[in-house]
DNA sequence: GCCAACGTTGGC
DNA sequence: GCCAACGTTGGC
């Protein structure tokens, strides 16, 4: 059973309109600096499932899904001054931070605006719902992935959306 | 090791 | 643009 993760971009910066036109449908998922998001990007196996969030936009939603294609490493992007993700504390010795590669798998038909999944019975405890939530990189349950899924694949306009 | 100051994230 | 929540930094 592949692990289940949710993955937060800014449309601005990297939308699952950029990942679609990328080679190969792929890209690098490169500049995490937050340890705890670091830590569950280590945590990705080859093959785990990851729900594509933009964020800071109108409307914040799951836009899509992605799949792991390459596990972690080291986030080559922190070696280089003046990139915006530059930091001087990464070595190449002694890397800091890893990135993952990440394909497209599947757009959403109809996107799932955060506002969307507020009240839906069995997300409750969300790490994307939580108050406060600011992770980039965080883990879904099973249950919630399936649940999240099902919102997705019904009927747009329908009684369960 | 505490904690105030500061910077960032991201919904609204 | 506001601001709550949270992480990081650095003086002590």
């Amino acid at each position: 059973m592949p692990g289940h993760w949710l993955l937060k971009s800014e449309p601005s910066t990297f939308s699952i309109e950029d990942l679609a036109r990328s080679p190969k449908r792929t890209t690098c998922w490169e500049g995490v600096r937050n340890y705890q998001a670091r830590n569950f990007l280590r945590a990705m196996a080859v093959g785990d499932l990851a729900f594509f969030y933009h964020s800071n936009t109108d409307p914040p939603a799951i836009v899509g899904i992605v799949e792991v294609v390459k596990a972690a490493y080291p986030d080559h992007f922190a070696w280089q001054a003046g990139n915006r993700y530059f930091d001087e504390k990464s070595s190449k010795q002694n890397p800091r931070w890893v990135m993952v590669d990440v394909r497209l798998k599947e757009v959403l038909r109809t996107p799932l605006s955060l506002e969307s999944l507020r009240g839906v019975s069995g997300l409750e405890r969300m790490e994307l719902l939580r108050r406060g939530s600011r992770l980039s990189v965080q883990p879904v349950r099973e249950r919630e992935w399936k649940i999240v899924l099902q919102l997705s694949q019904a009927t747009p306009g329908s009684p369960s959306l």
